[in-house]
DNA sequence: CGCGCGATTGAGTAATTTCAAATCTAGTGG
DNA sequence: CCACTAGATTTGAAATTACTCAATCGCGCG
């Protein structure tokens, strides 16, 4: 079951059949459409999501409705809102898709449980914590030391992939720009 | 030894008596005077340090001269420079005290060793990680979706502390604004 | 007293936004 | 295969926000 998951554990810790076999029944499996809704502002979170297939937005929407995109999420990588998941607050973001996606849903409780049972998935959300904290404080160091183009050409370098998969409305909500902006930067 | 340490790790995890004794047997002591540099631009960065006393900004430099503030760390904050630290690169970031400090420090190798050999702490460094991550990105929606002023009474309501213990300008650095913005919003 | 740093204020400038309109493009149904 | 439409992108012009540069003020400390 799942055999990408495996190989995306594998990549920082070392798992036996049985152990996997473990980590794999506390996982469930949840499909969406293009434009369906995985989490909506006001939810209850429950679950952090590993996506297997797809891509999705986590934004965050203002009073006026303008959209602020604070994560995008392709193969690989972990999405939900992370404010609300551990804590028990409503959400604030939505997350929808931007393709049709598949996910391995993992409860809260059943990612403690994990945790607590094997201490090598632990160390496993350790590292991914890690990596995503550095990750996002190279975002912010970008906000704080670059323009609207140096901000856009260090995401064309860092995420290509994602260029080519989403409108670049998008992209401009997630530096923090006008699309016009963004248009105009792409003129030169 | 370190019973603020102690108390710090006891509001997420349980130690005894032993396990503490443990603990601190990987952890060496660092005091610094105010101007005092932890870390350079270029050093190699082995240690991760955790805040007893003090306060410590850790800051971009750009090829102007210009600071940008990405972190600051008072008593029972760990600071340091996460890019470089596990990867062994060159440190980018300065980090330096704006008031005499006193630092407990944990190389790489020790907390590696650690959260191997004591599960307990392994499970505590992924909670750090995982707020840290949270704290991060309300700051990064902060600059997505709130103009200098919001961004600046957001500061304000969130780390009252930190206010009174620095100069404005250094506030501004940390928020994107420059300093005479700043004092603009406050004569309003 | 005088220095040095931090904070403030004013004026002009640059970057980016907003609003409005035009253009382009991919997907849909006939 | 074509026409149509909704969404995406581009372009222009005006308005806004924040920046830079320069000068001044204020205060604590040696």
């Amino acid at each position: 079951m799942h055999e990408e998951f495996r190989r995306h554990l594998e990549e920082l810790i070392e798992l036996t059949d049985d152990e996997y076999t473990h980590v794999g029944a506390y996982l469930t499996v949840k499909k969406l459409k293009k434009h369906q809704f995985l989490i909506q502002e006001g939810d209850t979170v429950n679950h952090t999501y590993w996506v297997k297939k797809g891509l999705l937005k986590a934004y965050f929407t203002d009073e006026k409705g303008k959209e602020f995109i604070l994560q995008f999420a392709m193969e690989n990588w972990w999405i939900s809102d992370y404010q609300a998941y551990p804590n028990q607050t409503k959400a604030i973001l939505n997350i929808d898709c931007l393709e049709d996606s598949e996910l391995l849903c993992l409860s809260s409780e059943n990612r403690e449980k994990l945790c607590d049972e094997m201490h090598k998935i632990e160390h496993y959300f350790r590292k991914k914590a890690n990596a995503g904290f550095v990750e996002l404080q190279k975002r912010m160091l970008s906000f704080l030391t670059n323009n609207a183009k140096n901000r856009y050409e260090l995401f064309i370098q860092t995420y290509p992939q994602i260029l080519l998969r989403v409108p670049k409305k998008l992209i401009a909500s997630y530096l923090g720009v006008s699309r016009e902006t963004l248009s105009r930067l792409n003129a030169e």
